[in-house]
DNA sequence: CATCAACCCTGAGAGC
DNA sequence: TGCTCTCAGGGTTGAT
């Protein structure tokens, strides 16, 4: 599932290896419509054909390629994945959705087996992201404001995290190793975190994401993105095995619907 | 506002 | 070997 890393670490290929950047888009096909989430493929393909890419970034989870006249958004979700390519593929196109031929022969590929991923083409960004949170890693999420936001809910710490409006980018593996790193108990109410456990919280964070951009990301669920992070989890999908920290053995629980892998000892419930 | 369940999907892994 | 069943998971939506 890409979270943040992951998804800085295919906009960073878009940009460099891939170079897809001053490329011109001649046509597109949609292989499969609800991969659209808007506008109608017909219209999505009048528009962007003949637009050129400006720019790619990243905000949260979104991928946002900017073009001449609008902005091309794409949420990979669980299995989405981006392949640039020319000439003959050897690659397994089974499950591609949506192409995009460019100028100079080469073209992109959004594939996604799940079919959960979308692809938005918007004149404005910010009608998709609507109340998306700060990203983790700028320094205007201070540890004072991060503290504020946490003692504002009430919520178990690890659903907030990964409630985007609270802070983007933030995906299961992510929360599970921050939470962990910061000893922290991911039923621990929000609100009763207190300032110096917070600033753990928020390096915590920092250093995974960073971990995991340094590793480019993690391939996990079958999909390969060539990053190895995987290799590196402290507590996710450990369950049953030790935890590297004390021996004691790695718990896992459901919270808000989502599985949740923690150390008991060294995350214990505050008293 | 918080919590919860259903939904969207596929393929891996378990059980038989 | 091959079938059927269960399950994971990000985010959205609707109900409580």
């Amino acid at each position: 599932m890409p979270e943040l890393p992951e998804v800085e670490t295919i906009v960073r290929g878009l940009r460099a290896a891939d170079n897809i950047v001053g490329k011109t888009i001649m046509n597109s096909q949609v292989l499969w419509q609800r991969s659209l989430a808007v506008p109608l493929a017909v219209e999505f393909q009048q528009l962007i054909a003949g637009q050129q890419i400006l720019a790619v970034d990243r905000r949260g989870k979104f991928i946002v390629i900017k073009l001449t006249s609008q902005s091309l958004l794409i949420h990979l979700r669980m299995s989405g994945d981006i392949f640039v390519e020319s000439g003959e593929t050897m690659r397994n196109q089974k499950h591609d959705r949506i192409i995009l031929d460019f100028d100079d022969g080469s073209r992109m590929a959004f594939n996604d087996t799940r079919k959960f991923g979308r692809v938005w083409l918007v004149d404005d960004p910010q009608s998709v992201f609507g109340k998306l949170g700060p990203e983790p890693l700028e320094e205007s999420l201070t540890p004072g404001l991060f503290f504020e936001k946490l003692s504002r809910s009430k919520r178990q710490v690890k659903p907030l995290l990964l409630d985007q409006t609270f802070v983007a980018g933030l995906g299961n593996i992510y929360t599970d190793e921050s939470l962990f790193i910061a000893g922290i108990n991911p039923t621990t109410p929000a609100n009763l975190i207190p300032l110096d456990k917070a600033g753990s919280l928020l390096n915590a964070v920092r250093e995974v994401l960073i971990e995991g951009i340094k590793r480019n990301g993690a391939s996990i669920d079958w999909v390969y993105r060539g990053g190895d992070f995987q290799n590196y989890f402290k507590v996710y999908q450990r369950d049953g095995d030790p935890c590297i920290r004390c021996g004691t053995t790695i718990e896992r629980i459901t919270l808000g619907q989502r599985g949740t892998h923690y150390c008991p000892h060294c995350q214990p419930r505050l008293a």
